[in-house]
DNA sequence: CGATTTAATTCAGTTGTCAAATTAAAATTT
DNA sequence: AAATTTTAATTTGACAACTGAATTAAATCG
């Protein structure tokens, strides 16, 4: 049938290289049908059996097996009076996580105030505390030693010792490797490439996971926020710079090289104010605080280079922008159109929901 | 333990919805080991079992027993004299995939010329035809027809039955769901909302895929181009409007709504030109070929509203361009700064490799 | 009250995968 | 040339996950 000769031609040399994308890792996990189980009462709030085996299109006799297994080890429990009306049959019985089955640890480390929650398997939150922080680049040890002094304070509030504690989840602004726990660059710290996951880990003898601020605070969004009901959504952060996370299909995205999206630095100008990055009419030369600042600054005459004190800055500017003081409104006014400029981008790009 | 009472009405709170993102679609798809191997084979051209099993990290036994399945169903096959030099032991049995196994059509409906390509597994095109099309409205009865037209040049020159054709892709350009195979919208089509996918598939009696023509070109890119080697990447089109498609973990990302990235609107001009959606300043009213053809009919002080020709109007500016006519060249410079702003906006926002 | 309906469990059977042992085919050493 | 080493591929029994049908359980309806 193919004895033409034809295609061996073209076929020895497509074949010789394969075709189609290359599978460095073999990334598509399986999750397995425990944990699937798990998944759906976590989602659900309150499951019976029977409704999770329609749902995963699974046997119930599966979901009974597993269930018990989830029961046993301590994560899952029977709902005692589960209210059900107008349905005949047997009553459902309904299935719970159990919140107190693990606790685990958030911090987040900024320039102004470190804080931390101790939280439950259901995301209720069993205590918090807050460390005063300042803008003086740290150290991995400054920054170790005041997490330390935050896990102290929530597990002496919460009454229990801190090696019940099952994971640390650190966020942090700057430029975060999330699989290796590096960062590569931040505000924070005096140094760049610090191993900042590492060092916690090894320390607080339990996984740590350390990411960028603005991801930590999409994946908030999605696990109790707005974001919830949504597969596609975009979270904007309009603070020190411009953040932005962005999840698509109910996973967070994380660019090629895992920076995160820098929203901050896309151009909403062609030839416009110069950015601290070196390119011109990037949105954080509009809209950042130190940006604002700066334009205040030539509008009351002083000096840009003059080393004054930037939150004392803003904060006049706000008072006098709420006090309708003309100029300053406008420099407002700009930043929020460009703003809308931006957000209308990502709207046009990412086809959120 | 937790009898303190606290715990739990949060707990009961929290509970009472769940908490996480709501799973709606289990859409973790799990591949079949055999598919994997056959995946594997396919992206490395060629492979030996003991290889395969190494990087998908199974044991040797099954790949041994799937490969056997998947040669006697003819997908895969031994390949003969496979060079080997300095290595002991005994020598692999490379893998390769047989070609011929199956055979698919590529159709691209177009408002210029509908084109088709046979091609078989390892994507070696084995005939190809064209058709010529023209701007006027169709209908879904024309383009059935004008893909029956391919298919029959198609299997006339490969000199195969139509009922040997296993699946069939149609690129078109619009607003096309993937998913339902329904254009929402399309330039060639007379009708919205045509559920053109199920139309081709329930005449040819073969799976059909319809897909907007942006996204094709980039998995075509991903599939067998500059892609390959690439797990996150961006491809954009200049073309009638500004398409655009991404790639990102080795997957086309498709927005929450189906329809495609829309780079074409994003803004880059505050204020800038009127684009045919009705906005300003986006990027396809300083790009499209209609937009460049508005402003030079602006130079040579013809009304924008003669309907003359644009594919002649395009041609002598390309024309007069090249001869370098200094104020048609600044609408080509201009239409290429702008598209660097999109471009280096795309990089900040998505992080291609 | 029995009939019906729905939920949950039990259990034998199927399937997919593994691990170790075995066979195979080459290069290298003796 | 024969034995040894090395790597590839196959065979095989074991095992764990999951299914599907039958069974038990607990409610409502007529």
């Amino acid at each position: 049938m193919f004895e033409d000769g034809f295609h061996e031609e073209i076929e020895s040399a497509a074949l010789a290289t394969g075709y189609g994308p290359i599978l460095r890792t073999s990334a598509r996990e399986s999750f397995s049908l425990r944990q699937q189980i798990f998944e759906q009462v976590r989602a659900s709030g309150r499951v019976a059996r029977a409704t999770i085996a329609r749902s995963l299109d699974v046997s119930p006799g599966s979901v009974t097996a597993l269930t018990a297994e989830l029961i046993a080890d301590g994560f899952l429990r029977e709902v005692e009076g589960a209210a059900r009306e107008t349905s005949r049959g047997r009553p459902p019985v309904a299935l719970e996580v159990v919140p107190e089955a693990l606790r685990v640890v958030g911090v987040k480390l900024s320039d102004e105030t470190h804080t931390a929650v101790l939280s439950d398997l259901a995301g209720n939150i069993l205590a918090s505390a807050a460390l005063g922080s300042n803008t003086d680049k740290k150290t991995a040890e400054d920054l170790l030693k005041d997490t330390e002094n935050l896990m102290t304070q929530l597990c002496t509030a919460a009454k229990i010792p801190m090696d019940t504690i099952s994971a640390i989840g650190v966020g942090i602004a700057g430029i975060v490797d999330f699989e290796s726990g590096m960062v590569a660059w931040s505000p924070l710290l005096k140094n760049a490439d610090v191993p900042l996951g590492q060092i916690f880990a090894d320390h607080f003898e339990t996984p740590v996971r350390i990411d960028n601020d603005a991801n930590v605070l999409t994946l908030a969004e999605l696990w109790f926020g707005a974001g919830r009901a949504l597969s596609n959504f975009v979270v904007v952060t309009v603070e020190n710079g411009v953040g932005m996370g962005f999840v698509s299909d109910n996973q967070l995205f994380r660019g090629a090289h895992g920076m995160g999206l820098e929203l901050g630095h896309t151009k909403v100008q062609l030839d416009g104010a110069l950015c601290r990055c070196g390119q011109r009419g990037c949105l954080e030369a509009y809209l950042a605080d130190y940006a604002l600042a700066r334009e205040a600054s030539t509008i009351f005459g002083l000096s840009p280079e003059t080393p004054h004190n930037l939150p004392d800055a803003l904060k006049s500017l706000y008072e006098k922008a709420a006090s309708s003081d003309p100029q300053i409104r406008t420099i407002f006014k700009r930043a929020g159109r460009y703003l809308a400029v931006a957000l209308s981008n990502i709207i046009h790009l990412l086809d959120p929901e």
